[in-house]
DNA sequence: GGCAACCTGACAGCAAGCTGACAATCAGGG
DNA sequence: CCCTGATTGTCAGCTTGCTGTCAGGTTGCC
């Protein structure tokens, strides 16, 4: 079971890790919206528990980039005031509960425990695509259940694309994605990238539309 | 592992059973209440597996009996209908989890797993890998039984990637949690306590996988 | 056919990681 | 308070293997 834990209260946020803890998640922590974006975008959690009042990027905002990129992790909001219009954004961002504070710990637990319940147990740390599979957890691909080594690079590519399945990436946003846009590299460095993957996975895995970019090939 | 597990429902009890020798424990089973209570109070269990429903002897009572006695092992708690008064009333008996029912098997192995990790000083606390394993009571390290002498840092540094043995762990997660992230060092210095270490226990023990982390060989 | 997008093998540069040596630091004892 | 040994961070030089670039090829589209 892992989880995130987004408060900037360093009290607050000390008291969440015990009790996530505890209650035997695996819990990471960030104060900072930004961060906290990145990571929920990037890895796969089991629960996010976040807190709305956030310094560098707002929690709410957060949670909306979260959902219209498609992550679909039961997140628990923290708020200090329950007042009913916050509520209502909260859901409507996207939220699966809503805890006012001051809560108990105790019901945090029960109710966190209750939406990964919810969930299935377990948010898909195996993400699937055709034949393809990828552990996020531990960072593995498997073609068939059969295990491949990838690189790094490599490997952040295939998540990317595997997050985006259901459309083909162009090489302009996989370069940006890969490299900081501010860091520029020849479009080709690319192409190499996917070209070793293509040996590594076989045929019929990575496909390519011309002109629109890269994608994952379905079943 | 050492596991016992108390279920009355015929069905339950099979999958129980299956699940956990596949998660590797030693299982041993029954389900009813005086008979759970006698095999907990004589014999020594890594983990108990207790359902509340049960005929002759109420699992809660059982657990405090246990407890009474000064029965200190972990209790995973398994109930039909989980409301927060029923909850509150099994940790209070001294149930270091709680499950409801219905729950996926994979959850429970998950939970069972966090139990004896965490168990710390009570049960038997010994964590392994491969051909390492780490007495969390003591502090100790051993190689294939051979006890291994390594300093508090080494230690740390083995617990962590003992908790975390399922995936590799990225250098700077283990420089902020071997030094706080305020304080920085040189990320040579992790490789620096990596090669000690390493020399210290002999070859596939930690193993690397460039661009990811560090992690045990051999779950 | 010609152009542009894309592919691929080879290769060199480079960064991640390894290791031995040494110095700074710490802990404990006199 | 200093001495001593153990621990641990830093440095320099090394190995390894990832990865960007290049050159030349292939494919699809107008």
């Amino acid at each position: 079971m892992r989880a995130l834990a987004v408060e900037d209260d360093p009290r607050i946020a000390a008291d969440l890790q015990a009790a996530l803890t505890a209650a035997g998640f695996r819990v990471e922590m960030t104060g900072d919206g930004e961060d906290a974006w990145f990571l929920g975008d990037t890895e796969d959690y089991d629960l996010v528990v976040l807190d709305l009042g956030l310094p560098s990027l707002d929690g709410l905002a957060v949670l909306k980039r979260w959902r219209a990129n498609g992550r679909t992790m039961p997140v628990l909001v923290l708020t200090a005031r329950g007042t009913w219009q916050e509520r209502v954004e909260g859901i409507e961002a996207g939220a699966d509960d809503y805890l006012p504070k001051p809560f108990r710990m105790e019901e945090l637990i029960a109710r966190a425990r209750a939406l990964v319940r919810r969930a299935g147990g377990h948010a898909a740390a195996l993400q699937e695509a055709g034949e393809l599979s990828l552990d996020t957890n531990r960072m593995g691909v498997a073609i068939r259940g059969v295990p491949v080594q990838v690189t790094a690079l490599e490997y952040r590519l295939l998540a990317y694309l595997m997050q985006h399945r259901d459309r083909p990436v162009p090489p302009t946003e996989l370069l940006e994605h890969l490299y900081g846009d501010d860091d520029a590299r020849e479009a080709n460095a690319l192409e190499a990238v996917i070209a070793r993957l293509r040996r590594k996975l076989g045929p019929g895995v990575i496909g390519t539309r011309r002109g629109f970019g890269y994608f994952l090939e379905a079943a």
